[in-house]
DNA sequence: TAAAAGCTGTCGCCTATGCGACAGTTATCT
DNA sequence: AGATAACTGTCGCATAGGCGACAGCTTTTA
């Protein structure tokens, strides 16, 4: 079982809707839509492990984190579980299963307290009808984020462990998805393992491989980003 | 060195402008725009082997199979490839750096003879900008490709060869990204390697064994899909 | 029709991954 | 502060993937 740190009770506050209106793609929009996404939105408080969307039920938001870190998970029917990636403050997801109109088809879970907004379908669609920057937006978000995965398999399938966990630290940081935010992720190497899809062990010897080379500084539940083009570029 | 069949040399004919117009997305263009786009529209033959956009050029063009089946390749530094996916007659690709406007990142290769279909920057970028139906047109298709993408990470974590094999197969004929099509893919084994990630001989293994439960027929140079649900259900 | 090139089916070896185990650390709970 | 739970760092082993080699087929080329 997971560490479940205190959970920070804070109600939903005023500032979440500053951080709501602050995202990228509520730039763009007229002030009725945005007064409307403003009163539509729901603020939740999801404590350290707790879910943010489950697989199996039907895709009623669009799910922002406007504070925390969530990682998106598929469980294997015999318990093994991967992770895909983690979406930290100022990202989004779950537009896939909404513009699918389906099943959501993985876990959302939050890796440390987070507060989440929960745009409901409706609002999203109507976005999505009227505003045509949104549709950009999230044609790029869509896109930036297939890029990602692209990676991940090209990664998967050419590099080796080190060089695997480099990419995946550096992609965890890519600035168009996850605007802001700073350079220390707080996971533990088996957070890492899954996100990486290798044994905990082989992650634990990795890191420190790139911690000689002065890529990253590792913690105690936390890895430090020293050198995010060096990440880029490791290969051995 | 791939075998290189003989290239049927059929000049672009009025035939290849009616498959670009009974594209899905170009179903619901204004009649102005249809014709925008069959006069700026570049068709062109390239044989089995033959690029089709290569890595690192600026992207152009938006390219459309028209009829023939053109993989999306990395190649490593080491000279080791990676293929990722098979877009097959009817399909699109090349929407990526588009939308960056970036250099390509992968190249594009015939794996037969092929008739290509390529949409200049320009007018790709006006139906982006005029066209309510060819934004959700992308989106969706970004949306599935990504949701392809995210499947193969999982199943290449979660999965043993076999099952990879399976997966890899069935979603090469995703009725939404391949509309129309057979259920013959006329490629060798050392292609479906590529294509899976897997050594050739093991794929050889995974393609018996997935013979005898049924589910496809191997012959020489091409493998024909038998049962699309089970290979998607198929675990072991 | 003969020869050459390319693909398929198998064997067998080597290495790396995958994984259980466990001692030592660091944080949290009461 | 002490107890407990969670995380980190290592060893070592079994298995599976990665890969060279090679004989038997099929298709194209000369």
């Amino acid at each position: 079982m997971k560490r479940t740190p205190p959970s920070k009770r804070t109600a939903p506050s005023a500032s979440a809707h500053v951080a709501l209106l602050s995202a990228r793609w509520a730039q763009g929009l007229s002030d009725e839509l945005r007064r409307r996404v403003v009163a539509e939105t729901i603020i939740r408080d999801v404590p350290a492990g707790g879910f943010v969307c489950r697989k199996g039920e039907p895709a009623e938001h669009w799910v922002g984190v406007l504070d925390g870190l969530v990682k998106i998970v598929s469980v294997s029917s015999e318990g093994k579980s991967v992770s895909f990636i983690a979406v930290p403050t100022g990202g989004w997801l779950g537009e896939g299963a909404l513009l699918k109109n389906e099943l959501r088809l993985y876990d959302g879970i939050a890796l440390r307290d987070s507060v989440i907004a929960l745009v409901p379908r409706n609002t999203f669609m109507l976005l999505l009808d009227t505003s045509v920057a949104f549709n950009r937006f999230l044609l790029i978000q869509l896109n930036e984020r297939l890029g990602q995965f692209v990676a991940m398999v090209e990664h998967d399938r050419m590099l080796g462990p080190d060089a695997r966990l480099a990419r995946e630290l550096a992609g965890l940081f890519n600035p168009m998805l996850y605007p802001g935010g700073g350079k220390t992720l707080p996971v533990s190497q088996e957070e890492l393992a899954n996100l990486v899809g290798l044994p905990r062990q082989r992650v634990n010897q990795a890191l420190r491989h790139l911690e000689t080379v002065g890529l990253v500084r590792v913690g105690y539940r936390d890895v430090t980003i020293l050198d995010l083009e060096g990440l880029k570029r490791f290969e051995k």
